[in-house]
DNA sequence: CGTGTCCTTGAGTGGCTTCAATCAGTGTGG
DNA sequence: CCACACTGATTGAAGCCACTCAAGGACACG
């Protein structure tokens, strides 16, 4: 048996709530974790189950959504690499989460990672700053459903998903106006995030187009042509 | 000098974070609290600012609000009796405090707050699991704001309104269809809720009314008629 | 009794939705 | 290799809900 460590060679290990976790106690985590993978369109958690983990993300997107009885559906919160998926103290899952990409988890028990935030302060902490910045996030969306018009709340969007990649922003690339997005999200997704008709987001997307402000190379690609334009038009 | 503590006697102390707080330890908070009151449309705190303090909501209601540059605004939360105003761990304000009623506050020093989180594991639990309820509640709004037609709207806020005097319904209320709510929003704080306008809220008040769903007998109190209804009305 | 604020009501418009048809891309089977 | 079906996206035409603009009413205040 190698000294192989999961956790040491993990792709979020720095990002995710376990990056505050001390490496001695890594070995304790990696007994009670194991991975699970996820296919597009596949739910990941119902709404109203009684899961008995919680996880990070590794890689992919999930989306986290609300229902109404007769079929409608709102996204209500999106997550990412190094983001945490579950709801501590509380046993039934408030919404739904399904993955919007192939999604891998890393999964640990929920009394686990309840007692782990009771006792590191570091993942606790972290944990409470990271609760902090989705309502943050929540709120911000609320003002975009609330107040925005169908041009803003896409353009929005789009920001939100460059932004995400800002990191990998070379310089040459903005100045040449070639960000180059992936967009993890289906039209229908992403006319349940915006609260619009998936064809008032098309209708919209080709306006962005032809005013030249994005480019949609392919279904799933967007580039940015004019990124002052676009950050006009999110106006916020 | 008499031995009154303002704890001891305060109308909040068992709902409030404080409730968490050991007895010895009170002598010590009381010390670093004070109260401040303010009239209904003053700001408490404007989105940006850096405040020295938090603070506990002794009574009245405070609306949490984002703003567009342009003045389009959004009511991103309301805050009652009990709940805490503030946004730890991070120095500006991400959203503007507004008194919707006369609202009196406690308030006490941020540092000592964060270190009181970190020391009282009963504060800190309670302080997290209120911070993912609200977490909860932002989401319920999105998908309100994100689905649901005028209508539902009003009647969702009329409910909620309701609810939030649960404690207060009498079997004999319910039974006569009597149960009376005042109002802490005008129809413009209401609007700036729902995300419509005010002449919109206005009309479905009105065809709630007439269709003997509830009762509007001054411009600030409702009187609920027919609960059931009113129920199946928010559909969800 | 006048004045200002908040709310209501009406008429008309516009933006997003709805409904429907077409197109593009992908996989399948003959 | 092509015909076919199927899913997801686009585009067009028509309709409706909420918005905008405007006027009038209710109520509190000096």
């Amino acid at each position: 048996m190698l000294n192989w460590s999961p956790c040491r060679d993990c792709a979020v290990r720095d990002d995710a709530l376990c990056g505050a976790v001390p490496l001695e106690e890594l070995t304790q985590l990696n007994r009670n974790a194991h991975r699970k993978r996820y296919r597009p369109g596949s739910v990941i958690l119902a709404s109203g189950e009684r899961p008995d983990w919680h996880a990070n993300i590794i890689s992919g997107v999930v989306k986290l959504t609300l229902a109404l009885p007769d079929g409608r559906q709102q996204i209500v919160g999106l997550l990412f690499a190094a983001d945490f998926l579950g709801r501590p103290f509380k046993d039934i899952a408030p919404y739904t989460a399904e993955a919007a990409t192939v999604v891998e988890l890393c999964c640990f028990g929920r009394r686990h990672f309840e007692q782990l935030i009771e006792a590191q302060s570091g993942v606790r902490r972290l944990f409470i700053e990271r609760t902090l910045d989705a309502v943050d996030a929540a709120r911000d969306w609320m003002m975009l459903l609330g107040c925005k018009s169908a041009e803003e709340r896409v353009a929005t969007l789009i920001l939100l998903m460059a932004r995400r990649r800002r990191a990998e922003w070379c310089e040459p690339c903005v100045q040449r106006q070639m960000l180059t997005i992936d967009l993890p999200l289906s039209r229908t997704d992403m006319a349940e995030y915006l609260g619009l008709r998936i064809e008032t987001v098309s209708r919209q997307l080709r306006r962005l187009a032809t005013a030249g402000v994005i480019e949609t190379s392919s279904r799933r690609t967007v580039t940015v042509r004019n990124l002052a334009a676009l950050e006009r038009m999110v106006s916020g």
